[in-house]
DNA sequence: TTGTAAGCGTTATCAT
DNA sequence: ATGATAACGCTTACAA
């Protein structure tokens, strides 16, 4: 492979001028350029960009670090990353962690050394854990979809506080008074917040949440499923669930079938997160849906903006707002052992809040409109 | 952050004895290593891979160039390739084109700027176009799941012609007379190949094809729905169809839904590659799975063997077979307008074909056993 | 507008 | 077993 030496010897020039015209730089004759792009053309000449990384100090690549690549959400907000920072000229490294923190620590010294610029991650818990290795060495980062505590830091962000809300008042509206949630672990702030939402809607509604009637596992559709289990053997008959996630509602649906039981007939769905096609195959799943692409675009903004001025600025937190897509269809077109006739899933669409937390501010919630 | 250098003046020696430490050279003192070792500690010295990759002209990373990665199968093959590449200790770029050939070439020379030692590329079409780009810089390069004309290059694929194949007799064998097919790009070999057995299968049961009867367009949910109801709007009345991804089946299920019938009451649906939670959400669809995960580390592992070592080897083509999975469901336990109890849906495995070709030899293929 | 020289952090080569 | 030196291919700083 031919080098910039090669390119400088074959147009007449030097490596230097190579590099300027390589680099756009203005101040090349124009008939120089042009003897200089036809020896590149002539040569097949493609830059090293690991010399150039070298020498400048600059590796022009992120890492998005994600915990499953498996998930419609998290496809969505890499396809977002990749746009934008393509759009700046930025490579981005896909790192899958399956919620696992030790692959995380892995990644991260991974892209430590290969010294990408940035870095956006969703971390596998709440505590700085491994994370504060980025910060140690003085990475820039981008914390999505989750808060760490104990270190501050750009993020971006779905509303799972008021998208929690809005699913719960949803169902309290269409009468249910028995409302159960499998939510993620523990130590997540997303599952954190929709837990709290799911509360302050029963609050709201002036109905006592039943600790019992409360899951928590993993954003697994395994887990959902086993916790699903679990509940629907204690007989607290709950009218409701609400999954925490989209992988969760998978593994209730599951659980659900085998236990004889139907949805929406024997006990109603509700779910963070959509799903592609969830109007055609799941036309009976409410969903709170997360603008993943956005998510996406505003966490690479935020880390190229950072990557890019030198001045150091203040932690900025962007929380994007819910969308609620209310479906309720009894007849599916799928199977309707009576025969009836194709009946549409019925859809809403209502905002659920927004949000917007500058430094050193509160976080101040519109309402929440189910409907 | 600290350089080799801060690490040998902190240790007492030179950078050449910390770099046969940190490459696990045998020819080290037992104490300097332990000096060594204990520098790195204290300054939390991170070798830097781009110095590294400059100087050693290998970047230790791989890049994998997928049409889609929305879909779950390739998720899955990515899942393979990362799994087998880490374990050897290379990293893997990501890299989705959209089944666009435009976005293609832009990660082709990318990935050539980047210096990575080797590439797995599924094409967007069968002509070499510009994959021969790869050929051109001599980089190391696995075809996954699609053939391409003009390049003799090692390959993996899940054995598209048996598994078309056998999921066509499975419609036979259930009686259907006027079968369907909603069909990939032209251009693509997994089309081609899922079209001819099609052919053979109705071929073989002496049953002459109906060209109306083939609809050809994208590897996409929108194009299935797309061409489902063109097929649908004609007045062929096909009693099954076959779609050729999961994607398109998707499709054929949101049209099928749109115009008022049921499947598989009304029309028969199959198709090519699963999905996660099919056998929940449509236990219905018999479908051909490709061994995804293990396309995967098999191309992994013909690309890690090929950059390895320093001699040539003749071009490698691994066929890998595909698994029938046969379900019906009459009755889903979603919804059933008449309250009748759970069916769990009927589930049978079968193999389908299993070949693996060898340099300079035809594909043998065995027999599929669609039940 | 163009060129010279130095250096980024590591490893290959050769010497001790 | 260890070190001195050069080199990888490029960009920065400075000079002309």
């Amino acid at each position: 492979m031919s080098t910039i030496s090669d390119v400088a010897r074959q147009a007449g020039v030097s490596t230097v001028t190579v590099s300027r015209v390589l680099n756009n730089a203005p101040n090349v004759n124009h008939a120089t350029r042009n003897r200089v792009e036809r020896a590149i053309q002539e040569l097949g000449y493609v830059p090293n960009v690991v010399a150039r990384s070298l020498r400048s100090k600059r590796t022009r690549s992120l890492a998005l670090i994600l915990p499953d690549i498996t998930n419609p959400f998290w496809t969505t907000v890499a396809r977002g990353v990749e746009d934008a920072a393509q759009n700046s000229g930025y490579s981005v490294f896909l790192c899958n962690t399956d919620e696992n923190c030790t692959k995380q620590l892995r990644y991260l010294e991974l892209v430590a050394s290969r010294r990408v610029d940035g870095v956006i991650i969703a971390p596998c818990n709440s505590n700085v854990g491994n994370v504060n290795l980025l910060r140690d060495r003085d990475i820039a980062t981008v914390i999505v979809d989750r808060r760490v505590e104990g270190w501050e830091v750009d993020s971006v962000r779905g509303d799972s506080f008021g998208g929690a809300r809005a699913l719960v008042r949803h169902l309290i509206s269409l009468g249910h008074k028995r409302i159960a949630m499998i939510s993620g672990p523990g130590g997540t702030s997303t599952a954190e917040d929709r837990v709290a939402g799911y509360l302050t809607a029963l609050m709201e509604a002036s109905m006592a949440p039943d600790p019992r009637l409360i899951k928590q596992g993993e954003f697994r559709a395994a887990s959902g499923e086993h916790l699903t289990h679990e509940l629907l053997a204690e007989d607290l008959n709950p009218t409701a669930v609400f999954a925490a996630n989209n992988a969760i509602a998978l593994g209730v649906i599951k659980a659900v079938g085998q236990r004889g039981l139907r949805i929406p007939h024997d006990i109603a769905l509700v779910c963070f997160d959509d799903f592609d096609e969830a109007s055609h195959l799941l036309p009976f799943l409410t969903v709170a849906v997360q603008p993943a692409y956005d998510i996406g675009v505003n966490a690479a903004q935020l880390l190229l903006g950072r990557i890019e001025t030198t001045q150091t600025l203040e932690p900025r937190h962007v929380v994007l707002p819910t969308r609620l897509i209310i479906r309720h269809s009894c007849g599916s077109h799928l199977h309707d052992g009576n025969g009836s006739r194709l009946s549409l899933p019925v859809t809403g669409v209502a905002p659920a809040r927004v949000v917007l937390v500058k430094p050193a501010q509160e976080a101040e919630s519109s309402e929440a409109y189910a409907r």
